[in-house]
RNA sequence: GCACAGGUGGCCGAGCGGUUAAUGGCAGCAGACUGUAAAUCUGCCGCUCCUUGCGAGCUACGGAGGUUCGAAUCCUCCCCUGUGCA
């Protein structure tokens, strides 16, 4: 995939950097990782420090320093986990900042002006992300808005691209909740609005693990395969390779990133939690498989430490590793799908899936 | 020596006659985390036993006595700590 600011390798994870900073992680060891796109937020940078403020630092890539690919959420996932301080209507979404309580009002139009000015390789369409449950009129409904949200988000990013230079590419989302015939029927009627890429929303929001593979893998065949497929906001080591072996070209989630601050490690052997009395003398790497460099270079005993006397250096190390594990993932599937070796991949990730502990 | 103020579970610190194994906080132990309101949240946290239950027994609020149906809470003496005065 080439994007104005460089290649993204698919399938790809996008590590999640919301406010303008992947948490922990500086820049240049995001790159030294390989990670070659991350995803930034609508919301969360308007509201600090605001789209014009990013706009005149030259944009989000100068404003971070950050000179590879980026991807904007558009806000939607904030109409669906500001639940409480929002309220919905036909025009967009009122809501009441979680910094300060202060009222702001996003539409479709203002969502496509924001990420305009922050000026992503890819922004996203204003969607709904649908709840879990939603009965299936719920669905229906979130998801007929979703449309006309994202026909809406397309004229204006298509106006605001006449008006100005820009590279930007905008992305349609799917919704459909755990229904595949709405999920088709999102789908087909996105397609007729000709994005240049495609991603499903609404999943991994509290409905069990098989549904979410099952509308994956339901509704990846109906998108153009000459387009990005992208899931949004999935998933664990395991179901990354899963997706991507289905056909999935882009994935993100806060889940390395979060978890790693939380002390939560994801190895070749499983979840490892750090905090564990059991690592209090262990002089052994994370992961004895893995070559980030912190495994080469920090024993569990130090990271234990680090962990419990919660050292803000804890958090980087930890997620350095989660972000390098989760990005030697996808490398390994990306090689595995130019060989061919795709199902013994597959087969090796099922395996040690289940397995809840690192030895 | 005198005068105040205190001595509570690993630590700090509430409670000042009865739903008190004893509020909180910290520390400790474990769990959760999926387009980030998350460096967050939840549970456990005196000991023993079991039919793991708003279960049983035991031990506990400096020490020893006492008052009371009932005491961490009231009284007496003793020990210790802090501050002030000698």
């Amino acid at each position: 995939m080439i994007l104005p600011h460089g290649v993204v390798q698919t399938p790809a994870f996008m590590p999640v950097g919301t406010a303008g900073s992947v948490k922990a992680v500086p820049q240049h060891m995001l790159e030294a990782l390989d990670a070659q796109i991350i995803l930034g937020n609508t919301y969360h940078l308007y509201l600090r420090p605001g789209h014009e403020l990013v706009r005149k630092m030259g944009g989000l890539h100068r404003f971070m320093s950050w000179p590879r690919p980026i991807l904007t959420d558009s806000g939607g996932f904030q109409v669906f986990s500001l639940n409480g301080l929002r309220n919905i209507t036909e025009a967009g979404v009122r809501f009441r900042s979680h910094l300060d309580g202060s009222t702001h009002f996003f539409s479709p139009e203002h969502s496509m002006e924001v990420q305009f000015a922050l000026g992503a390789d890819i922004a996203m369409a204003f969607d709904e992300c649908t709840e879990y449950p939603a009965d299936y009129g719920r669905a229906r409904q979130s998801l007929e808005l979703t449309l006309r949200w994202a026909k809406r988000s397309r004229d204006h990013f298509a106006t605001l691209s006449s008006q100005r230079e820009g590279a930007q590419s905008l992305f349609g989302i799917i919704q459909g909740g755990i229904y595949s015939d709405l999920r088709r029927e999102s789908a087909e009627r996105l397609i007729e609005l000709d994005f240049p890429g495609y991603a499903l929303g609404g999943l991994s929001v509290g409905e069990p693990r098989a549904l979410t593979r099952e509308i994956i893998q339901a509704t990846l065949p109906l998108l153009p395969k000459d387009k990005p497929r992208y899931v949004m906001g999935v998933g664990y080591p395991e179901e990354i390779v899963e997706y991507a072996a289905l056909g999935v070209d882009m994935m993100d989630c806060v889940l390395p990133t979060r978890a790693a601050r939380h002390g939560l490690l994801f190895t070749s052997g499983g979840r490892l939690n750090i905090k564990n009395q059991r690592y209090s003398e262990d002089q052994s790497p994370i992961d004895p498989e893995c070559s980030c460099m912190v495994c080469q270079r920090y024993s569990r005993a130090y990271l234990r430490h680090l962990q419990a006397a919660r050292e803000p250096l804890a958090a980087t190390l930890n997620t350095l590793h989660n972000l390098a594990f989760y990005l030697d993932t996808m490398r390994s599937v990306r090689d595995a799908i130019s060989t061919g070796n795709l199902p013994g991949l597959l087969d090796r990730t099922r395996a040690r899936g289940g397995q809840p502990e690192a030895g």
